[in-house]
DNA sequence: CCCAAGAGTGAGAATGGTTGTCGTTCTAGC
DNA sequence: GCTAGAACGACAACCATTCTCACTCTTGGG
């Protein structure tokens, strides 16, 4: 049987994740870490993500530029992104915390839910004045 | 000045979306329209889907695989994710549609919304089965 | 204490979707 | 027809992620 000991490289990085502000990439993850005696390969950074992930313990959502950033999951941050230059602001509001949302089991069937992603795309301002130039 | 005709591929790749049921990768859209006489190649097609993209026509998001699917903007599907077996579902709920979200000017400080996603991430139904196969 | 089995790990190679490059083609204006 | 500039396609380059495989560590039995 598996039991939660049995995976040493969980705990500094969960912590890690913990007392960082803000989303952490893979990436960076292993930087961080090498730069402590918690130093660990980067495969295994990908796997010990994976399994907090599916414990419930961590959440995790792409980038535009295609690398995933990680998160504690009780965390409910949101965030708008810029379909053009890729500015990235936070969004003070969550669709499922703001209530009305009757996530009745009906509609999960059986699936179970660990976390939740929400993001608006759009133009940020400085992008839409730049189309408004471009066009006259 | 760039005048909504200067882009010929657009119109058939967004037409190709529309009449496809579910997400297309540009991948797939690419070998698609290779059998059409519109063929194309790779890079126009990411091309012209990030003007799409842009112009507010096609929304986008990424799927835990790191490629990315298309449809049309006015498609407002969501999506389960197990994030075991990849596993994707369809979710027949709205976080904004559903009402009650006063997605006010004051919370998006000047950035033009295009399009969101919604996107619930957790263990489906058969995995959640294995799991406790698995400790016992 | 020694040994064997199994799980966990790390370095580096392999993968694959996406983006960049650059010479060619097309279009618009003259 | 001619030129300038945009659009295009084939292919190379990129880079986050995953795979491979030999090594190490732990555990339990002898």
């Amino acid at each position: 049987m598996a039991s939660a000991t049995s995976f040493p490289r969980q705990q500094p990085l969960l912590q890690l994740l913990q007392q960082t502000d803000g989303e952490l990439s893979a990436q960076e993850l292993h930087q961080r870490l090498r730069a402590t005696r918690h130093s660990t390969g980067l495969a295994t950074v990908y796997r010990v993500l994976k399994q907090l992930q599916q414990a419930g313990l961590v959440r995790c959502r792409k980038l535009p530029s295609g690398e995933a950033v990680y998160a504690p999951v009780d965390r409910d941050e949101h965030h708008l992104t810029c379909v053009q230059c890729g500015l990235i602001q936070a969004l003070p509001l969550c669709p499922i915390s703001s209530g009305s949302l009757g996530l009745g089991a009906v509609l999960l069937q059986g699936f179970r839910p660990l976390f939740h992603t929400f993001e608006i795309h759009g133009l940020c301002s400085r992008c839409q004045q730049h189309e408004i130039a471009g066009n006259e």
